[in-house]
This record gives structure tokens, sequence and C-alpha cells, in this order.
DNA sequence: ATGCTCTTGCCACTATTTTGCAATAGAACC
DNA sequence: GGTTCTATTGCAAAATAGTGGCAAGAGCAT
């Protein structure tokens, strides 16, 4: 894990602390899984960071880690991009959002300033993203360049 | 039923003849269904498809209802929206992208002029929207005023 | 070190979607 | 209209995802 890394999970602890939440073992590691995906896929489904707890010896229950990121999304520190029907989680300590493949479920990050006519727009007809915490953010769902000339 | 209703349903059973499937009455139900919704919510879940379908005295099974929503994603006839856990259906027969509310599920349309520099820049990141069928396009979660209102 | 209370494990349960197989029903052809 | 071929559906069972209760266990303030 790089420095900067468990700087974010520090950051989110701080979080949890002053929400009066306890810096637990379970919560670490799902923060700290989540901070190092950044760097690949970017997002994780709860049953690849339970996983990914279980192979670093981190011993949890999958309801637990289901309970730990319900907290962490509610709290605004993890935002939630449904792929398929699964729900994928990533931190959201940088405001970015995000594009998906429909059939592989590789993601990529855009920019708040690519999608920012989108969130005009999106408000305009009532809808506001200005929320912490709870799903919020543009999702553009397409087919990567693989998954495009691969198969149909 | 409008007569508008009708022709889009029409179009949709074209397609499906088109593609060798046959026009069963669980199908059209379902397109029925579909067409008539645009009207309101626009979107339906399954399971709303399903009692409307057996309120109006069209008896299928629910495992049908899913066969045929997935096949009507394959050709491109209906598009998906995840809501929470749910999935919703929509007719993609005019070219349209979502804003959803995460908390109450409540969604309205944005116009693809909208949303065109998002799907800009997915396209930039190797995610590309113009792919018929499967899940594509643009969502936006947020919340609606009501509930940015009501509770927190 | 103690005690209060948040957290977790464990487990049962709900909700949603998928699948195999036999029976049924489109539709092309006669 | 009747026949035939095979896609489609009903049925039922199972896979997948997430939730909720409760007692045991673990943080952390003192």
């Amino acid at each position: 894990m790089t420095t900067s890394e468990t700087e974010r999970v520090n950051a989110a602890v701080q979080r949890l602390r002053r929400a009066g939440l306890r810096n637990t073992a379970a919560r670490r590691g799902v923060l700290d899984q989540l901070a190092h995906a950044v760097g690949g896929r970017g997002h994780l489904s709860v049953s690849e960071l339970h996983h990914a707890l279980l192979a670093r010896g981190v011993v949890v229950e999958l309801s637990t880690v289901h309970r730990v990121l319900r907290q962490l999304v509610e709290l605004g520190i993890a935002h939630t991009v449904p792929v398929g029907r699964t729900t994928t989680f990533g931190l959201a300590d940088d405001a970015h959002h995000h594009a998906v493949c429909g059939t592989c479920g590789d993601m990529r990050q855009l920019p708040a300033e690519a999608v920012a006519a989108s969130i005009a727009a999106a408000r305009a007809v009532g809808i506001d993203t200005d929320q912490s915490g709870h799903p919020n953010g543009v999702v553009v769902y397409g087919r990567c360049v693989r998954c495009r000339t691969t198969a149909r």
C-alpha cells in the first residue's frame, strides 16, 4: 500500500470517528481494499471485496462487509455504481463519475467537468446530485473496445 | 391505449418477427405495458410489470416476464435503468437518457443533447454507447425535490 | 483496568433472477 | 382447416444478492 493510499484510509477513518463510529478491523480492511482498488479496476463488488479481505487474512463475515459498505455510503465516504445486477463500490474522496462496460463490467473514471452538462440537465428536471452520501453521480453505460470487437 | 402507443408496440413486434421471434401474448402484453408506462413514471420494474399484466388479464409467469424483457433488451427494443437493487425497464424507441432519484426511485428523461458531452467523455476513455441492445446510455443518480426536503 | 455500548458473527429470511424440462402454442406449409 | 416443426411458456427448484435479530465480543473514554 502506498503512502497516498494510507493517507486516504486514515482520512476516511477520521471521518468515521467524527461520526461516532469505531475504528474496527473490518472497517479498516474494507477501506484498505477500496483505496488499493482505485489503482486498478477502481470499483469492487461486495464479494470481490470479501474475498480480497479473506485472502489478506482479514476474517470477516460477508454480512459485515455489507453493513460496513452501507455505512460508508451513507457517510459519503464510498459511492456505488450498479453494474448488471451487482453493486460495485469505490472511494468517493475525489469527485469523479463513471463510464462502465455493461458487458464485462470494466469501469473508467470521468472527471467532473465532463459530466457537468448532464448534472445541470438533471437538476433542471428536479434531480439534484449535490447531496453527500446516497447514490449520486453520473454513470455512462456502454461497451468497452474489447467487448465491442469480441463477439456480439 | 392511444394510437401512438399501438404503433410503437406494432413496430416492436415487427422487429421481433424480423429477429425470428414469435408474436405471443406475453410479448405483446409486456410491450403494451411498457408503451403505456412511458406516459407516467416511464420505467417499470419486473414485478410492477407482472402485476400490471395480471390486472389486465394477461396471465403470465413472472419468469416469463423476465425472459421476455431480457430478449427485448438484447434486441435493443427495451433498455434498463438500475434503481437501488431493482432493475427498471423502458422502451428504447426514442433516444433518451435518465435522471433517477436514488431515494424514491422517481425517474425523469433527459434529452440526448443534454448528455452528449458525457457520452463523448466516455468514448474518449474507451466506453462507447453507440451499440444497439445491451445496457447503454447515461444515468444521473441524485435526489428529487421531495426526497431532498423530506427527512435526510 | 473497568464499563458502556457499538460491532460483529451467526443464521435465518426476503427479494430478485435464472434454469431445466415437459407441455403448449405460433406460424409456415399443405 | 389441418399438420408439423420448434420456439415459447408454465412450473418448480435453485442460484444470487442483500437484510435483520440477537447474543457474544471488541473499541474507547474514563
